[in-house]
DNA sequence: TTTATTAAGTGGTCTGACCACATTAGGCTT
DNA sequence: AAGCCTAATGTGGTCAGACCACTTAATAAA
């Protein structure tokens, strides 16, 4: 009754393995860290042979969903970057256009991020951050990092992540050169002064003329 | 000599094959729509087992840079909108709060494509588009999906393309009520008004009060 | 020439077999 | 009893060969 059809496969195979794995880990409740069955197990399981079983966890794993350990087993993993972003980037990362693109969406969802940020944060937490600010030195990397997480909107800080992540691997990095720059953002959102904060964040921290 | 080394595989055999794979593809010159050797030859080229090479492909082709068909073959494809969106998607849409940032990031991502399309689209297209928009009936989708495409940056583009492909799994989907609002619109674009067009889409397209 | 039929090639899948590695259980020495 | 060594077991990693389903092209029949 569990198995998977073999007739006409509407869809590939692998793929009906993944959402059925996916409907295992919900109604087990599994959590990162947590094993699952082996490959054998599962394909005991579902019916299915082996190497489509392993497709399927390549794919899980690529995604960075699980980690495979050899001679111990599979585990689910808290699902993030790497793999993905690091094979994409091996290919045509190198396409100047793309690099530009990149560039300006970071721009464009940082400013999103600010929007949300200063209209949602509670004051608390962004003294918290002032202080986070004014105490060490850190890079802009850390700086947004630090501010999309403050964003309320979960979506739209894994959506910078994963840019983020494309720009890093691009070699973009920005620079943060004046702290006091940084420090005066950050008093303008406390101040929820939405328009000066973009503003700012513009033309002193991303150099950028006003008018794109 | 083109060995793939088997003793103590420091990184995973398919990754390995993949790599081998990206440097076939560019010394050959292959583009969007080639045909790359079958999983039998590249077996026997690559001489590591066929499982090998499909679990290689399974991840190009999450990549979305491949494509394969039963009977037929493997193929260079243009790298766009990967089921892998659609996988991590059955994964993370089951979160309530993420269904929530739907609708509030589809909007920001688009007031960001308003921006763009403002500054960057020719007074042909516009009006190429305005044409469209008085000629027919269209969804909202449909008049979205036609401005992002507008849009100068492709990869701002994928991501509303992805995160529209969200909402509509999560029946989110914006009536189109008044057409006179797009007409107007469009004519707010066309006259390069950025401050107006982003308020009457917030105010007359999104019905959203302007103070987010 | 046109239409069926056949053959070859290709991806999709299954099975069973090793290998390399990690963990555990027993038995051995001390 | 405590510690160490060694199977044995279980796991992912890989390979080889076998079918199946499908597409295309060559071939034979109309």
């Amino acid at each position: 009754m569990n198995d998977l059809k073999k007739s006409t496969p509407s869809t590939k195979l692998y793929l009906e393995i993944v959402e059925k794995l996916r409907q295992m880990i919900e109604s087990d409740g599994l959590v990162s860290g947590d094993k699952i069955p082996s490959e054998r197990e599962l394909s005991e399981r579902l019916h299915v042979g082996r190497s489509s079983i392993r497709e399927a966890l390549r794919a899980l794993e690529l995604l960075g969903l699980i980690e495979t350990r050899r001679g111990e087993g599979t585990f689910i993993r808290d699902y993030q970057d790497h793999n993905l972003i690091q094979l994409l980037g091996t290919f045509f990362l190198q396409d100047p256009k793309v690099k530009q693109d990149l560039a300006e969406t970071k721009e464009y969802l940082e400013t999103n991020c600010i929007q949300i940020v200063i209209s949602s944060a509670t004051e608390q937490e962004l003294q918290h951050f002032l202080n986070w600010a004014t105490e060490q030195a850190f890079s802009d990397d850390d700086f947004f990092t630090k501010l999309v997480a403050l964003n309320s909107n979960y979506l739209m800080a894994r959506i910078w992540t994963i840019v983020n992540s494309y720009a890093r691997a691009a070699n973009q990095v920005n620079e943060a050169i004046e702290y006091d720059s940084y420090i005066r953002f950050v008093h303008l959102m406390i101040e929820r002064n939405t328009n000066q904060a973009i503003s700012h964040y513009l033309k002193n921290i991303r150099k950028i003329s006003n008018d794109e």
